[in-house]
This record gives C-alpha cells, structure tokens and sequence, in this order.
DNA sequence: ATAAAAATGTACTAATTAGTTAAATTCATG
DNA sequence: CATGAATTTAACTAATTAGTACATTTTTAT
C-alpha cells in the first residue's frame, strides 16, 4: 500500500507535496469559512470536526491546535458570524434621510441583510436551540448589537421631534419587530413554504412581503400613514 | 395476579418488577412524550436514544421495535406537535365577532399559543435546520395548516364586505406576519435577550409587545386603524 | 549554523451510541 | 390450557467520532 500519494484534487490555499509554507492566519481562516458552513449546516452536535478537516487542506490536528476542542471551535464561528452582522449594521447610513424615508429605509436593508445571510441565520438558531449559552459566554459580543438600536434611536428622536412619529415609538421594540420578520423570513421558510406553499418566497412575494412590512412597521409609528397600494 | 387495568387514560406506564404489564398505547405514547423533549432539548442529532430509553419504563428495545429508528421516532414527534397545533386553532372561534375585533383576538391567541408551546417552536426550529426533510416526507401534515388561514380569509372577507379592510389585505400574508413575531419571540428569545437585555420578555414587555404586534397587524389592514395608547 | 519554538502530519485511543440478536414473558383465542 | 403471536428484556456489536501522543517539518532568534 502506497500512502505517499497525493491524489487529491487541487486544493486552494496552499499545495503542498513534501515541502510546505506555514500560514496560519490562513490556515484558521480556512478552517473557519468550512466550520461555519459546517455548524450552520449540522448543527453544534451534528456537526463532525472530521469532515471540517476533510474539506480544509489541514489536518484534523490543526483544529485542536488553534481552537482546542468543538466546543472552542463553535464558539469562534460564532463570534465570526455576529461581528459580520456588527460591521454591516454599523454600515447602514440613514441619518441624511429624514425621519419617514430613514426607517423605511433601515426595514429594507435589514430585510435584505437577512436574506442574504442564511448562515448567520442558521447559526442563530442553533445558538437559540442551546439557549444562547455561548453567546452569553463571549466577552465580545454582547456589546456588539448597539450601533443598530442607537441608529433607530436617532430616527425616532427625529421624527418625534418633527412632529411626525408617535411619541410612543420605541427603538428597542422597533427593532424587535422589523428582526422578527426578517429573521422568520429565512429561518423558517422551509416549513412555511412546506405547509403553505412557496408563494410567498418567489421573487414578486417577497418584494410583497417586504413592501408590506415596511408599511406594517411605518403605521406603526407615523402619524396618518397610508400604507402604499399592493 | 393484578386484574386488568388497562383502559386508554391511564398514564402510570406499569411498574414492573418480576411480572409486567403489556400496553403497547401507554409504551408508545410515553415513548414519545420523553422523545419530543429529548429532541426539542438537543436536535435530532444531539437526542440520544439511550438516554429517551433512560427516561421512559421500557428499554431501548421498545423505541426500534415501534418506530423503527431515530429518524422515524423524529418524524413520530414531529407529527405529533403539528397535530397538537392544528388542534389548537381549529378550536380558534372568532366567527361572531366582527372583523377588527375577530382579527385581533386572532393575533392575541396566536401570539399566546406561541409563547405557551416552547416545545412545538424547537421542533419546528429543528426541522427548519433540517430544511423541513422529515415534514415534506410526511403524508398527513401539509394538509393540516389549511383551518387558521380559513378563518383569516374569513374574516378578511367580512372586513372588506363591510368596507372596513383594505382590499389589498391578504389571509397568507396575515398569516405570515402573525406567525413571524410570535414565533421569533419564543425561538429567539435567548440570543436576543442576551444582546438587548430582557426588557421585552418580563410579563409587561410581553404585554406591551402582544399590544403594539396588533396594531401593527389592524393598522396595515384596517382603514383609518388608530393605534391603542402604550 | 544551531537550537528553540511554532506549525503540521500520522496514527492512534477511548468513549459513545445507533442499532441488533436471541431469548423470555404476556396475551389472545380456540 | 395449549399454542402461536405480540410484546418486552438484557446483552451485545459494529461503526462512528472527539480528542491525543508523538514525530516531523518549518520558522525564528541567537
């Protein structure tokens, strides 16, 4: 039996034969793009750190070595996960927009944000199905979902100071119910489409959907709105 | 000997020491009342069927002789909590009421359903990891979920008959939105309590949030809708 | 150049766990 | 009450899998 082989197909980050380059930035860099897909795919149980070495070009052992055990490595995924969400909300620029336009701004994009992050939304629900413990175990993280509620903020303050908003419009509920939706969108759309069809997920339902809950969250807190037409 | 006691409400599953008792339905529905909280606690791959055996009277032998194996003990499970749901809302009766008052109580006992079946959400949650395979596979399930929106189309077409609903208001898309916040308020609430603090999910939070989430759904159907005061 | 440190690969282990085998017990029924 | 079918147990197996021991190669510092 000859184990000298190499016969795999070519792998991206670095070929190696006998001799090879140390890298580990992107050596843990690899290892974490394929355990998120990993996590997000399996789960925290499901997931088999076997099949992360597989599909990276390292070796198991380098798993242990830079995140020391599934759990540690998980733990990074997720932090990985909420520091991309950190750094696209803090992206998020409304406040040239006045108040009207800004929220219904901030819906789309959180709308579309969501849409476009099924990971971080499928890594968001295993957390919650191990109720968060390892996200309240991160020191990094809990700090990192303010620039959202301090920009809803500043529009509510706006529009209440114009006269426009309800003085009851709150940022903190504000953002629990334009993340509902646009969370349950993708998180529960396999067995909303199963049990109901798959309507509402073509490309026209959910530009219906998202124009919709941009009026739901705009009555909600503009004086006199009037939602726009179907 | 013990004299028959074995009708089909007795739950105590027979305390067994030398001589035993043989009844299939308690065997079978303890199995499952121990397997849903398995699963609903550690996802399909994280259950251990050791450990469900553990729980119940009966020996891990009785799971596979009933069910067949883990994935067919799932779908049993899954089952049985869509069961339970599309119970639970054919008891909904809003039909004397009119329409604003009827889609109200609606969302106010949808959202309660939500927040009262924690373990309903993270099946539901799990078979959405799974890309809801085991709910698609299922014969008796996708036909369930058609009661709550009978009676949302009802009761939309009494509100536009009575000229009190917008035209463009849609039973699927109620459903949709009612479902998204009281579903993400059980199946989030961890992650998000830990970034945002529980402020929402103490006993006045959650009436404040059940307030404003039907106003939120009344104003973005019904004309000239006001909303309730904070 | 060389020794220490960092990074990586190979091969292994120990524990877990889904599923099975074979036999025992209970039950229904003539 | 005998007999076969249904139900149940206890012990076992085969496969999987998280994690490790140890050797080897590359890099860095002296």
């Amino acid at each position: 039996m000859d184990m000298a082989e190499n016969e795999s197909g070519t792998k991206t980050p670095a070929v190696r034969k006998n001799q090879w380059k140390q890298d580990p930035d992107a050596v843990k860099a690899d290892i974490l793009r394929v355990a998120m897909e990993e996590f997000a795919t399996n789960g925290l149980s499901g997931a088999r750190i076997d099949e992360i070495a597989r599909r990276t070009t390292v070796s198991k052992r380098m798993i242990y070595y830079y995140f020391g055990d599934k759990e540690g490595l998980y733990s990074h995924v997720l932090e990985s996960v909420y520091t991309t969400l950190r750094d696209s909300e803090e992206r998020l620029e409304v406040s040239e927009l006045e108040p009207v336009a800004a929220l219904r701004r901030l819906v789309e994009l959180t709308f579309d944000a969501h849409r476009n992050a099924p990971d971080f939304i499928r890594i968001v629900m295993i957390e919650n199905i191990h109720h968060a413990e390892y996200l309240k175990k991160s020191r990094t993280i809990p700090n990192l979902n303010r620039s959202i509620i301090e920009k809803l903020a500043d529009v509510c303050a706006r529009g209440k100071a114009a006269g426009v908003f309800y003085e009851h419009a709150d940022p903190l509920e504000l953002h629990w119910f334009i993340s509902s939706f646009s969370f349950y969108n993708v998180s529960n759309r396999a067995t909303f489409s199963t049990s109901f069809g798959p309507d509402l997920f073509t490309e026209d339902g959910q530009e219906r959907v998202r124009r919709h809950a941009c009026d739901m969250i705009l009555c909600s807190v503009v004086k006199n709105y009037k939602p726009e037409r179907p």
